[in-house]
DNA sequence: AATGAATGAGTGTTCATTCAT
DNA sequence: GATGAATGAACACTCATTCAT
């Protein structure tokens, strides 16, 4: 998201900077996935990724901002993904269903990122101790769902309920969906996605 | 070794002493709630309560048991009152609305100790570093609630679906309902369940 | 070796107090033999005796007043039992024999108690971090083997050694044969002293 | 990863790395001969050497560790110097002599290490709580000696003695020697072990 | 005479962060 | 740019001791 030009007195990362970042967030991606937020200690994840440990703190002010960087970046493919699969595709209900199973066909093939998300979302906190993401990060996801929500009433495709609780459900769904995925990989992540679909289309439609 | 409702080998605990160990769950409780699991340390406990950092040593095997009697205490709570309010209420519909009422309820009452359990819940490992609860600890309540589900679809009342499904997100449904009134407090609460209710009124019915 | 009637400023111990100390330094001796010096809290102490923690501090001043009771205690039964032993025994040699046996003997039948007492002796320090008892404590004992020995230079069945060198040598024989038959069980205890008492009668005679 | 002499899967120590842990190490010796081994914490040790306690843990796995390394560092001093003074040597008087002489030669020079030595062998435990060393560890020590012994009652020099009670005795003996000397330090070292070569000499011999 | 509760200093260990090289 | 060394605060936990009951 970040404009091409680096304005606004933001110095700008020369390319081997860049990729020592991505190493290190990616390395932060599959510790916390592996051991949990609380066990990722930088010391972890620097040796998780070969180097020293003092290397995280050069190219990260902090830890606080070396966990934002991750979910910064694992947030935007997921974005990146919905978005180009919903793309085109017309009606309310048509576009609830291809959401789902957008986003169910990105935790098959990015379950520790999607891992480490959830990860970092529940646990880290700010300097002061209050939450940085929870539920509140979840903002601009509620207010993307409630559009298509407030499509479907217009068109009369659905009846008139509360969109921001549909919102709230509807994510919670698919993060649970996912946490019991990772849980039990033996359960059949498709299947469920599909029982979903059902489920919100019929608690949706009139 | 007192008397009759002492079974064998587990040492009677005296008032005094049970007081204190439910002064300094309360403590964590509301410690746990407010800082979360991770910034819950002992001394910040003791220091809530106005003890010594000792005392809960003393009361407690360690951390691990103080957590879990923790979780003891609140679940038993949540438990019993959802048990009393579905107690004599007929057919699947109705149970399904009074579960996600009497849950709701019980929330707008005990909101630091709901906020506790989950943090627990999802942040408290075993000594090995697996999680001490995890998705997998629901596994009781998923099953509770498939009973209602199955019930439903004996009757033919509700559709034939994944009954393992509808409980995970009937489950989440509520957990989140409760995370989103907690960062916002001026949700009104009531109405977010009777849209719940609604919600899964439809995605089970036929 | 206390005067039988308590004078000088000593007030005298009731019956029943007198059976809680020897109750009390049972169960440090055992204790002590067990888990060693280090681990042998007064937790651990009381619990051993089925009492409770403070009984200790009460009946004794502290820790370190328990623990040189039960070196008073044991070592008064050592000095007692080998006393008797010795008692009418003719001759520096069969002296010399005869102490070593008997103290063997002792052991044999008090495993426990010496080696608590051993433990004790090693490991017990002042406030000011200086050693309690050491080497320096065996002096006594070192001058109650130098008179044997004084004995046999005397009547000229034993060379002229240096005393002191054989006394050390002579009580550190005994107890790394204890040791070393703690550590061994299967050791046969008493034919390492008849070979001890060989050894010493050659080293010693003309 | 560095060169010819890296066995492998050992990681390399830098120069600095390697003069901090040898700093450490003295700084442990010093501590525990000084105030024994129950009060030589890792604090202790830290500001004896004039640096965090942070430092140790850096340079250690944990306590155990550190005085694993202590005993190594000085169980190999002691060895090579009585290695180097025993060679050459012929017949197994002379050996006897030599040996006993050699140990106290060293222990002349090294009075601190040694008495850490000591105090680490009796004292350190295993997490589980069994003794690290303790006798049984000497048994090398033990089947150094019998080897002299047996070497001079081949050769007929030597008596028909139990070779092992004789190494316990012996072993003892300069252990004592040693403890002795601490606590008195005007005794005459050279004196008493002269003494003792004189001993062994007659308690061995036909 | 005895107890159980409480204390507070001390233990080894972990960890994010800093900094000279 | 990168490192390894060092720091110091925080952690859970232990323990001898004190004291009201």
């Amino acid at each position: 998201m970040r404009s091409e030009n680096q304005s606004s007195g933001q110095k700008s990362r020369s390319f081997i900077e860049e990729a020592r970042r991505a190493q290190i967030i990616a390395s932060a991606v599959e510790v916390i996935a592996e051991v949990g937020f609380a066990q990722a200690s930088l010391a972890r994840i620097a040796q998780h990724a070969g180097i020293s440990k003092g290397v995280i703190s050069y190219h990260f002010a902090g830890k606080e901002e070396l966990m934002e960087e991750v979910v910064n970046s694992v947030y935007g493919e997921i974005a990146a993904h919905v978005m180009a699969r919903v793309e085109g595709v017309e009606g309310p209900t048509a576009l609830l269903r291809t959401h789902i199973l957008a986003v169910t066909e990105h935790m098959r093939d990015h379950r520790t990122r999607l891992k480490a998300l959830g990860e970092i979302f529940y646990n880290l906190r700010t300097a002061d101790g209050q939450p940085r993401y929870g539920v509140k990060a979840n903002e601009e996801l509620y207010q993307a769902m409630e559009q298509i929500y407030a499509y479907g009433q217009r068109t009369g495709e659905f009846r008139d309920f509360d969109r921001r609780v549909m919102a709230v459900t509807h994510s919670s769904a698919i993060d649970n969906m996912f946490a019991y995925w990772v849980a039990n990989p033996d359960h059949d992540l498709d299947a469920h996605a599909a029982e979903l679909a059902d489920l919100f289309e019929r608690a949706c439609r009139r």
